[in-house]
DNA sequence: ACCTGAACACCGTTCAAGT
DNA sequence: ACCTGAACACCGTTCAAGT
């Protein structure tokens, strides 16, 4: 029998290396393995991320009670990303017009979207976990719809709209970004002989099209 | 040990009955299983589908050569199914405007999206396997952009669109419906406030609201 | 030519046992 | 309180052996 060390020697450096036994912050960095297993284009599985965090295939499930809750705690921390992305557009687009603004939202949605694909699919798809589940994720959720809303509601009383039925307009909008968005990331542009080069600027014709569709001419 | 039955009597009932070794039609009862675990919502896996079919685990892999291969094959009898519920739609649309026609097509998209949720996934997501590695996919897919690329360039030639730029409009409905069928796979209705029974009138909706914008006042 | 059944390397999840 | 490591029931895939 091979003899154990008899105490760990100091660690050169002061944190973070040593990992006794102990590892102060699995759940953190589960939730990052994950994301990153995602931008990587593997499968997340809850024993690869076990892996890179180097601790045994059950240790995850202390603090998840499921591959669900793990991939929910994931769409969790790349939805407020999206949201911080999105609420930055914002708050540099011109208060002026509530067109602009909503155009402004379009934009960050579908470029946020098209640079991480990975994170989005984590976010929208059904597949991954109940989205109902995840009160953060609901309440975010909610109060993106009542931005547009509100910016909607604003068009509509400044006269800028053809049309009043503006949940229709807000679901036909949300569609066209959230289609042209999953198009990108369902590798259908290839087909449509989109170079990626240009996805980003058709994505912002597609949105001008849809805004100048809904404006009053 | 137990004794062998001698030889099988003839059964009672002609063919499809007595499966003595061999399948017969193996492969196709394969991609009928695929599809059918696809729309009872469950995960689509080989050992499942072999299990239906009644045969050994390895045995899909004698006619498929891998899971994804089984996925593509599903794809393409879901797609086949999906072109006649389009091209059925469009033969009875009335051949008057390009319009209409362009309408229909869309609304057929739609309902048949909405009401084969499952089996619109398997053709659409990429994540099952590679798209472009199935030829007749990649044809069928082809023929239906060349379709509707016609009827818009038909809809131009009577000058009935604000636009000339028809790829965009092409792109931006086609992220709109395929949005729309995403958003409605993906379970992000229930959020919208969106009840199952008004879906359907929803998407026509949308579809609506998208043509209007784009056609000449 | 087609299928079986055992085998292998994965995965999610559980649970006694360790620290 | 948190983690290990063996275990179990799955899965995709391979391959010798059977018919």
């Amino acid at each position: 029998m091979p003899i154990r060390q008899p105490s760990k020697p100091r660690a050169s450096r002061p944190r973070a290396q040593a990992r006794p036994y102990h590892h102060g912050d699995l759940r953190r960095v589960l939730i990052e393995a994950a994301l990153q297993l995602a931008a990587e284009g593997a499968d997340v599985s809850v024993r690869e991320a076990a892996r890179r965090a180097a601790v045994s295939p059950g240790a995850p499930f202390r603090h998840f009670p499921n591959r669900d809750a793990l991939m929910a705690a994931a769409a969790e921390e790349a939805q407020r990303r999206f949201r911080a992305e999105i609420e930055a557009a914002l708050s540099k687009a011109p208060a002026s017009g509530p067109l602009a603004r909503f155009r402004a939202f379009g934009l960050a949605y579908l470029r946020w979207a098209l640079r991480n694909p990975a994170h989005f699919e984590i976010i929208s798809t059904g597949r991954y976990f109940v989205h109902g589940s995840s009160a953060e994720l609901t309440r975010d959720n909610a109060e993106l719809i009542a931005l547009t809303e509100g910016i909607l509601a604003q068009a509509a009383e400044q006269g800028l709209l053809r049309s009043v039925d503006l949940k229709r307009i807000q679901i036909a909008g949300r569609a066209l970004v959230y289609g042209f968005a999953r198009m990108n990331l369902d590798g259908h542009f290839p087909r449509w002989g989109v170079e990626a080069g240009e996805i980003e600027r058709m994505a912002e014709g597609a949105l001008d099209l849809f805004i100048a569709g809904i404006a009053k001419p």
